[in-house]
DNA sequence: CGTAGATATGTCTGCGCAGTCATGACAGCG
DNA sequence: CGCTGTCATGACTGCGCAGACATATCTACG
């Protein structure tokens, strides 16, 4: 081919060779300097930075991953949404990548997308990405998982392992869906009703598992769960079926936007949170301590996540031969805000329970003890 | 170097050559059925095709890359921050661009970073990336913006030039802004207060300009400008000053999520939205529908825009030579749900205004960030 | 002072593709 | 029938870098 030039068929970029002619010294040295090697002399890397400096160098990208069979680029493979947990993690991941010196390829796969998790997978291989994040993986994800380069899967308890080359990262979030159940059966709540994700996703199954652990373990009644897609929309529908249950006095919902939408369909029934019904969230979006009532939620530590997650996949990408490494698990908390309270007096269901205030005039209920 | 292998030192990869032996013809040819090109016997490209599919053949986009000089990536410079807007964007553009064949390789620039977008964008440059995408621009923008390549600035005015290879693609954030202050005084209000983002964007100047715009075609009053963040948070902080403010009836505020807060703050001081304040906000986050009061914004068409924008890009890549293209400008929606209402009667201040509700047993104490 | 190691640099080469050009095979046409 | 053009394929080459290996020079130490 032709070396490239501007569009105006201007001069061509400077390569190694360049730099090395005007700075004297041999390509290969220039090489070294550009990547820090030992054994260069500080005259001649001053040099070689001044020249490369001067002649506006940039180092050629393919050509190294050509020459070197590493591309120092990592691919990530996200859910196509703008919820705010894969949001995070992909933000933390692209730091912590460009911290380590990689670049980051990214792919989503809207669920249910042609080829899907391990589609994408290949198209980044096939990119010569040096390791893969798998961000909040579902289903099918676990399978396809078999690579060449190392694995991080992303949301997933620490220590999970779904393939042989595989990394999980992630906060133990059915102890987390344990804590948030707790918290409102301390509370006096009976029992604890739950608005579950969508069950291709584990973090929806793990949240699910740990609601149930913690009804388990004090011996109280677990009632139907109500499944969402994660979208305030869709806890806003849970939200009016479960209103007409007249055992509800406490919710437990997988994320802060069904959070919100239920609240809001409990609202428009008459409804009071926390008065009637306590409800939890989970993630604790900047939103959460704005909406009315202020969310009880737990908070995820997204970006530690994403930075020890990779950092294990660095040293995984870097150190072929060594051991894989296990996630800590991180650190967690249970933000107690207002939307929850002890149960009503009578929750034991009873007419009162439903009848419905005149909200004439008042749109929000202020919260009054 | 050696050739590629896995940890355990297995078989190297597959390269054009072998699947060329394996179909008995060239490497070129190889190549050639590949990339899709003509004069290409049927016979042969089925042959080829099988059997890079039995050998689990993958191109090399690294040597093709250096072959070629061209990479078919789209380097993106965007913001750090989990923002419904900014997250939109971005979602739109990956998918755009793998619809046009072109994988993306994202570098964030958390505002104040060191180089900032210039080093963003070098460092895309090295990587060799075909063309640039800016979301959101901030001030100092502009200038570093001139590039070999050519460069996407996503979220300015449609039609904004910053430089020779630029091309801009958004909304019309101006008129958004216009309609949604509009909006208000239409309602009555004799004037609208507003709760900025930061100075430094060009999506936070659009909407100034467009409020001020809004009031001064009318004659009205210009209330000093709150400026925020874009956060809750901050439109909490800016919320408490306002209420202090016996003229208020009416704020546009820039985002979704500071109108959240500073409805919150409205809230706590005793003011009831939308009957003694309307707000307006900016965006339609999925959560707008689902807070109390629903909020009254503007609905940004953040896929369309991507689309567009993504689609001219590829074709200024394509087409070095032809004329620089200008984007459409994409519609625009004002939603209006509950947060906006006619002024109350006296809105000409009166102690009344001020009467604070016994807020006694009130659950909610001012969040902390 | 000789020799083993550490230090500093250079030469040669190949990574796996696509560009360039050459070469055939054949069809159409006067 | 020969000439021109379209179609189909291959040989050769180079993109710009890093790996392997070969020197050289300098230091340390017995």
């Amino acid at each position: 081919m032709t070396r490239a030039r501007g569009r105006d068929g201007g001069p061509a970029a400077p390569r190694g060779v360049d730099v090395a002619r005007a700075a004297g010294v041999s390509q290969k040295t220039v090489s070294r300097v550009l990547n820090g090697e030992r054994y260069v002399s500080v005259d001649v890397r001053r040099r070689v930075l001044e020249a490369a400096d001067r002649l506006g160098y940039r180092l050629n990208t393919a050509a190294r991953a050509l020459a070197s069979g590493r591309s120092r680029t990592i691919g990530v493979v996200a859910l196509g949404t703008a919820l705010y947990g894969p949001a995070s993690l992909l933000l933390g991941v692209e730091r912590a990548a460009r911290d380590a010196g990689y670049a980051l390829s990214v792919v989503n796969t809207l669920e249910g997308d042609q080829g899907g998790v391990g589609g994408a997978v290949q198209s980044l291989l096939e990119r010569g990405v040096d390791g893969i994040v798998v961000s909040e993986p579902i289903d099918e994800d676990a399978d396809p998982l078999a690579s060449e380069v190392p694995v991080l899967v992303l949301g997933a308890p620490a220590g999970t392992r779904t393939g042989e080359r595989t990394i999980a990262a992630g906060v133990d979030s059915e102890a987390l869906a344990r804590a948030a159940t707790e918290h409102l059966l301390d509370l006096g709540h009976p029992t604890v009703h739950h608005l579950a994700g969508p069950e291709r996703w584990f973090a929806a199954r793990d949240r699910l598992a740990g609601w149930r652990q913690a009804l388990a373990a004090r011996g109280r009644e677990q009632p139907p769960v109500a499944e969402g897609d994660w979208s305030a929309a869709s806890g806003y529908a849970a939200g009016r079926r479960l209103a007409a249950r007249n055992d509800l006095t406490a919710v437990f919902a997988a994320n802060d936007d069904m959070a919100v939408g239920l609240i809001s369909a409990l609202t428009d029934a008459g409804l009071r949170v926390p008065q009637d019904v306590s409800v939890v969230g989970f993630d604790d979006i900047p939103l959460a301590a704005y909406v009315r009532p202020p969310l009880t939620t737990v908070r995820q530590p997204f970006d530690a996540v994403a930075d020890e997650g990779l950092r294990l996949l660095v040293h995984a990408i870097e150190n072929p031969q060594a051991e894989l490494p296990t996630a800590q698990g991180q650190p967690v908390e249970l933000v107690v805000r207002s939307s929850t309270a002890p149960p009503p007096a009578r929750a034991d269901s009873g007419p009162l329970r439903h009848t419905v205030r005149p909200l004439a005039g008042e749109v929000h209920a202020p919260p009054a003890a």
